[in-house]
RNA sequence: GGAGAGAUGGCAGAGCUGGUUGAAUGCACCGGUCUUGAAAACCGGCAUAGCGCAAGCUAUCUAGGGUUCGAAUCCCUAUCUCUCCGCCA
């Protein structure tokens, strides 16, 4: 959610800054709205003010024998005219709340300005792509000749859009998800949770993806209750409406959980194999910070992603979101992409992001620098840690061999059991 | 799923026969007196947000509706918590 007290007091500025995003007006309609609420205030509450004066001194002139039913008569009036103009203000209200609420956030200054993912800006490369004497096979090939997936199955129990692993295959993914989260909680700091999949449209509020994105989710039939798209949404939330303090913070958490997501717009897209589910795999890390850290926490959190596939030797790299392509929340956003063989690119495996204070303001997460210090709002963070199912198939992409089996990368080794799938 | 009880300030906990109750009291916290220092004791302060140039006003006792001149207090709904029963990994 936005601040209203940078739009009111910088309004150039964020016209500017909205603008890098392709958001025309946002200002201008924020301003007029606010306005119409603010004169609308002023005669409310004098009339509320009048409203309490004269029923506090009902009581005093009762005692005094006096006849209070033409004051009461008149304060009826009164009444049904506070309410009128309350439901006014009710309705400015819930427009100007829809319009920050719906509208994405600001990029940061470091955020390199572009109209959309051709113009993204890609910081480094690392490793070396694999040397192959024959055509890569897709993951899915590789995994459906080995018996590791069984995606005609998958179909069969629940449609399209769904994997099922088996075999060596389920241990893989496993191991993968084991190997993540052991990294994250004793090699790079992370306390893991494992929290619930299904969460509240309060809770998806907090984070951003609702409401603008309801189509997005799986919504459950109580229509208040949604299957989590990212473990973002609960882990973030844990904090919801509280105050920390200073030297709780940073807060850095790491789960493991699945994800569900409705892929509503993008039929037709990575229709094969294991890159876009409707239920996936995922472990992620959030971090939670005072907000003069959270540049630095943004960098801590991307080398502990990049620590994955360092240690999974698999050739990726870091690229800038420009503020076209940057997600909703976000100020600023690294995304990880794996190289993927037989695709012949880079695909996204994670995606590091600063929220600032954006997911803060709407969920109420604050911290105090000492105990008698006012309350501000946090910093947030996150980042896919990695997707699990991406991995899986970089994986087996990048370790194939000719005959069409698997090394297993060194560190998952002693994850797996075995160091070839063949 | 059935029956019942509850949700009040950072915490604990009054009020809940509707009217100086934004809310007693205790604890915590902040400032001070005392003390070599600390503790204790004592004195004072101590919610949040909105609106207004300001004085100040308005709102908030889980949330949303309703009754009333007036609601923490009465009514309805939702959410959550607890107890008992049923069911269950």
């Amino acid at each position: 959610m936005h601040d209203i007290k940078l739009i009111r007091t910088e309004p150039d500025k964020v016209k500017a800054m909205m603008a890098t995003r392709g958001v025309t007006g946002f200002v201008e309609e924020v301003l007029t709205l606010d306005e119409k609420r603010r004169a609308i205030i002023v005669d409310v509450e004098s009339l509320k003010a009048k409203r309490n004066e004269v029923s506090k001194s009902i009581p005093q002139l009762k005692k005094e024998g006096k006849d209070v039913a033409p004051i009461m008569a008149e304060m009826k009036v009164v009444g049904e005219e506070i309410s009128e103009k309350d439901n006014t203000l009710k309705t400015i209200d819930d427009e100007l709340k829809q319009l920050l609420m719906t509208t994405q956030n600001l990029p940061s200054e470091t955020t390199p300005v572009g109209k959309d993912e051709s113009e993204n800006v890609e910081i480094k490369k690392v490793g070396e792509l694999p040397k192959m004497s024959f055509e890569p096979r897709a993951h899915w090939e590789l995994g459906e000749n080995l018996g590791l997936l069984d995606f005609e199955t998958a179909a069969k129990i629940s449609g399209s859009r769904f994997a099922l692993y088996k075999g060596k295959g389920a241990r893989l993914e496993r191991a993968l998800i084991n190997f993540m989260l052991d990294t994250h909680t004793t090699e790079n700091g992370y306390t893991e949770v494992m929290p619930p999949y299904i969460v509240k449209r309060h809770t998806m509020e907090g984070t951003g993806q609702l409401p603008k994105f309801e189509e997005d989710a799986f919504k459950l039939s109580d229509g208040d209750s949604f299957l989590i798209p990212t473990a973002e949404v609960p882990v973030t939330n844990m904090y919801r409406e509280s105050t920390l303090s200073a030297e709780e913070l940073p807060i850095a958490h790491t789960a493991y959980t699945a994800c569900f997501r409705s892929e509503a717009g993008s039929a037709g897209r990575d229709t094969r194999g294991l890159i876009r589910l409707h239920q996936f795999n995922k472990v992620e890390m959030v971090r939670i910070c005072q907000p003069n850290e959270s540049y630095n926490e943004l960098e801590k959190l991307l080398g502990d992603a990049e620590s994955i596939l360092k240690k999974l030797e698999l050739p990726y790299r870091v690229i800038t979101l420009c503020t076209g392509d940057t997600g909703f929340s976000a100020a600023k956003t690294y995304d990880l992409e794996v190289w993927m063989p037989s695709y012949g690119r880079y695909v996204e495996i994670s995606s590091c992001s600063n929220c600032e204070a954006f997911q803060a303001r709407r969920a109420e997460i604050k911290f105090k620098r000492d105990t008698s210090a006012k309350p501000e709002y946090v910093h947030t963070l996150n980042g896919s840690g990695l997707a699990v199912g991406r991995t899986f198939a970089a994986i087996l992409e990048n370790c194939q061999q000719a005959d069409g089996s698997i090394k297993i990368p060194k560190a998952l080794v002693p994850y797996f059991g075995a160091d070839l799938i063949d």
